[in-house]
DNA sequence: TATTGTTATACTCTATAACTATA
DNA sequence: TATAGTTATAGAGTATAACAATA
């Protein structure tokens, strides 16, 4: 069976059905976000490239360091972005290697409709639970993200 | 991706908090399934594979179907699993035109490993819960899936 | 010399269209 | 004719290695 059964840490009953959960939950949630990002041409990548970008500019290493992608990566990524005025690429002031990245004039537009339609997409989800249950969830969801 | 608050749609305050605490949540569930496949050179798609053909076998146009991929997708992706062992192609005994997949002796042990390993690689964010909030949010997540 | 970004190259993932074998 | 799967092709996403410009 797993090789993995001499030297780990034993998992919990109860936390192996929650991470079942947590994995259900997040390949809905991605499948929404592939759905919007497909109906404008947009990867999950370039999703949240715009996301990133919505209230800040990066210069081009900064920005792969978010997404957690080399720097070769970014120059194609940002290439087509630019191509379609989604982003906009400006040299840095301060050091004359470096580039920015921000949002172009399409591209916060775009941002903005984007958040839109993904609450739209995901309430009927969130929208089975009562605003009580919905409270609950919000808070064990946010109290998890804050001690990462 | 933080709230904006000009939105001009009817999406409740409380419903976008808890979207934005989905979102975060599923970014951080797919980083350690990403890493987690990347140490067994398995792309996201590959590891879905795994974990659907974990208790089943499935013809290629099924598994596509549970994918949302297309059945031309599933050839080079079943290809490369196969030349690994991780997947099995049979002739399925009804249909003379399919073709059954099933997990290949690799697979299966592998599927094993990588539960383990994503039982670990998340405990560090779960264990943030009490037990008993554990509990509270399984349940509350299971209640939205099912309902889905 | 080290760092920033780009380019060249290669592989995977994905869809569309054309093809085959079977139903 | 319709369906299941494969193949050919093309574009996007990704990393590694080599390169130019700047620090």
């Amino acid at each position: 069976m797993a090789p993995s059964g001499s030297d780990a840490q034993p998992i919990a009953v109860d936390q192996g059905r929650l991470i079942d959960a947590l994995v259900q939950t997040s390949f809905v949630t991605m499948a929404a976000l592939n759905r919007i990002g497909a109906e404008h041409d947009l990867s999950l990548t370039q999703l949240r490239v715009l996301g990133i970008l919505r209230d800040r500019r990066l210069k081009m290493g900064e920005l792969a360091g978010h997404l957690g992608l080399d720097r070769s990566t970014m120059s194609g990524l940002v290439d087509r972005a630019e191509r379609r005025g989604l982003l906009q690429r400006t040299l840095n002031p301060v050091d004359g290697r470096a580039v920015d990245v921000l949002l172009g004039t399409a591209g916060s537009e775009l941002t903005e409709q984007l958040q839109g339609e993904l609450a739209r997409s995901l309430s009927p989800v969130t929208g089975v639970l009562t605003p009580a249950d919905r409270r609950r969830l919000t808070t064990l969801l946010e109290q998890m993200l804050a001690h990462r």
